[in-house]
DNA sequence: AGATTTGTAAATCCACATTTA
DNA sequence: GTAAATGTGGATTTACAAATC
């Protein structure tokens, strides 16, 4: 029976114990999720301390934990014993972010890859069209790649510092293609994967839909901080890692080597799995003067590789090369036959013949050059100052102030897309808050010179 | 404290109580699933009943009842109330089918789909690269299909009787990749799918991976029961239901419309969503005397059809598509977005044109000859003896007595493939046995006689 | 047909870990 | 540094539903 009187501790949530039908807990989740899809619980709110709640409602504290635990998995609340439960800041909407209806004049988005260079590409598909074996990639055989591309793929990988035989190499469907299957492959719903604070929101999303729990981890200038993950490896079961090395995504931070092998350390002793994406390897692999090796070389038995080609040779035709050692081998083989049963061999024949003739070097010359060019505009708006930021990052980070993620529909009416920090949130809100901006979709320079101008007067506001 | 003496009901499994650690749940659970992929407990073991096995390891039965769960989710075991736990058919084994190390002479196991048209394919391709407009192929655009693509798809799928906007329609890359993505989409880890006893066998290993319970209903010659179906409704909950109705896999059942109407109506009482997987429409609409409609059409608002272009037009270029009613249609994009970002254009592209140049109809005009052919010389070596089975299939469903699975391993050994029915089985076993034989495979129809010929051979022992 | 066997699932109990004040 | 607030998660209690005999 209820005993204290709330009135003076305004409950941010008072549902009506009437509404609710017997399995409590579910009711109580629905009823829960409904008012934060509607609205009336903000991002942000704290909601009624367990106990609280149960004492209001009548029942037993744990089927509130069990009501709340529902809605954690969705994604829609989360938890900080000591502290409290807070509705999450992505809990309403989608944060998958695509091309699918863009409506906008200048993308600052999505993050493309200089398409101007697909020109290149189109040569190329002529040439693979002239060859005689053209009907022997069109059936199922060799669903994870033919023999010489993956050879072609290992060749290509080589100067990232990957090099293991063509049975630990398997050629997918594109690098979003390549999280699905790890995530498929190598957790199960309830697992914690450990990732940066700010994270891809398109691994956010896909961690949301197989309902796999992310724990994000504090970084400094040098990315994901060592200790703090070892003490949420301590505090909880994590079960994984998700990295970007060579350039985070949303951050443009680059793990130099001495944080790679602080992380493997804990990575190691603590058994995770480590999905390390690297599709951004091609900017930084020989270029940047610290640059080492991937973290696949110092955890080769527990990491799964994924280098995409969509940024650097062609994003249209849907080709990434997916690394790991003998103990994952198997789950990861499974998954892809499962998703995609195999890839098309046309798409990847032709990222091949683009890699053996060079021509694959020439575009990644081409796409660099665009990335400074675009990198230098930007500064020339906005100041280029993150340490250990990416200087050839495809995207930009970009700070504000005060702005809450309404920016984005504000700019959207001075016909520019860009978005805010708070799509790349894994966890609780901050009080800092980010733009990023990419530099590589609008379709030219003018174009994105024109946008930069338009955010930078708006910002000044 | 155990009271009883267990030595006159000898339990199948006695777990030691001293290597359980303190989770005893997860404890038990962990060394259930050790001794069932080690073999010790062999498909179709009795486990002790709850009660029994918590009285010996001196637990609580509920904490029992949670270690099974957990087994249970994962396909190793399933329980049935009142007759007791049982070690799953295909616990041990992953059964997906795939082209991946093939080493056998005749292949009659994977269904592939009479390669032997991909030559007319090849010209079409040369046809799309001499078009000036390849270079829109290449960028992230249109992430589920091109305007005029998604044009032609509801071209082709109008003459089986599909009639939507495209608005409804997305382009995906081929039909396991839809099936994992309706999985992904519209179902949670724990939902339960009703499908056919036997049913196809990656659809069990999708389920397993995604931790999505199947409900077997029993069938008749016209396909599932809806008296069953309607039982096992007001029995548990369940959420979908996944069905084949032009051409059941592996049984080459074809639904008349009489049964189709009827599982509607359950289907619609129960909210049900249909998995509507339908790649062989080419074989059946417009074909099959009796054929009237989809499913898809007495159900728009809660089906997710999916047409292939694998079996009917090119398997190698992967390439489905996906029709949807309103309710699902953002859901299902979201998944879409999550697991390929986009579906190359240029596979797309490829299709279409032999969509619109009329080459694709050539193309099933061929191969349902070719199938003709197969089932002719199928015939005499077994009879086609199943009522509504379908006379075109490329498979064929042969009874065979007192074979366990491991036929399959001595088949191999004579140089041929073929699949036990166990693989095929959603739930509990039969004392039916069955082998499914893939007519469209084989190299040549001479190496599909030898197969036969081996096969029919070797049963006749 | 009714008692028994067996599995299901919600709610509750309880011990504990972390954070905050 | 200690007490209070708050969340976590395993085990137990309890009611019930289905199948078997």
């Amino acid at each position: 029976m209820p005993v204290n009187s709330f009135d003076h501790y305004p409950m941010s949530w008072k549902p009506d114990k009437q509404i609710l039908k017997r399995p409590y807990y579910q009711s109580l989740a629905a009823l829960l999720e409904q008012e934060i899809t509607n609205g009336f619980l903000a991002p942000g709110t704290k909601l009624p301390p367990q106990r609280e709640l149960a004492d209001f409602l009548d029942l037993n504290f744990t089927t509130i934990t069990r009501a709340y635990k529902v809605c954690e998995e969705r994604g829609l609340i989360y938890a900080v014993t000591g502290s409290g439960t807070f509705v999450s800041a992505n809990a309403t909407r989608s944060i998958t972010i695509s091309t699918d209806q863009v409506a906008t004049n200048i993308d600052l988005g999505f993050v493309a890859s200089f398409e101007q260079t697909n020109a290149m590409v189109t040569e190329t598909i002529e040439e693979v069209v002239k060859k005689n074996y053209l009907e022997q990639l069109l059936n199922y055989n060799d669903p994870t790649g033919i023999p010489h591309q993956k050879k072609a793929a290992l060749n290509w990988m080589a100067s990232f510092g990957i090099s293991v035989d063509q049975d630990h190499v398997a050629i997918v469907s594109g690098a979003q293609n390549a999280l699905a299957i790890s995530m498929s492959a190598l957790f199960e719903p309830g697992n914690r994967i450990a990732t940066d604070l700010y994270t891809y929101s398109n691994f956010i999303e896909l961690a949301k839909m197989y309902q796999i729990q992310l724990v994000p981890i504090i970084s400094d200038t040098y990315g994901m901080s060592a200790e703090e993950l070892e003490k949420q490896c301590n505090k909880t079961n994590i079960h994984g890692i998700f990295l970007m090395p060579s350039c985070s995504n949303p951050t443009t931070i680059m793990i130099p080597d001495f944080r790679k092998r602080e992380l493997a350390e804990v990575i190691r002793k603590h058994r995770l799995i480590l999905i390390e994406d690297d599709i951004h390897a091609f900017l930084t692999a020989g270029i940047i003067p610290d640059y080492q090796q991937p973290m696949f070389h110092l955890l080769p038995e527990q990491t799964v590789y994924i280098c995409g080609t969509g940024k650097s040779i062609c994003s249209g035709l849907r080709v990434a090369y997916m690394v790991y050692g003998d103990v994952l081998r198997e789950k990861i083989l499974r998954a892809i036959f499962n998703i995609n049963l195999k890839t098309s061999s046309l798409d990847v024949e032709i990222i091949t013949e683009l890699i053996l003739s060079g021509k694959a070097h020439e575009i990644i010359t081409q796409k660099k050059q665009l990335a400074q060019t675009a990198n230098d505009i930007y500064s020339e708006y906005f100041p280029i100052s993150e340490t250990n930021g990416h200087p050839l990052s495809f995207y930009r980070w970009l700070p504000i102030q005060g702005h809450g993620n309404q920016i984005e529909q504000q700019l959207e009416e001075h016909g520019i897309r860009a978005f805010h920090s708070d799509r790349f949130l894994s966890g609780q809100t901050t009080p800092d808050k980010y733009l990023r901006i990419a530099l590589s979709s609008a379709k030219s320079m003018d174009k994105l010179r024109i946008g930069l101008q338009i955010l930078k007067q708006y910002l000044n506001q």
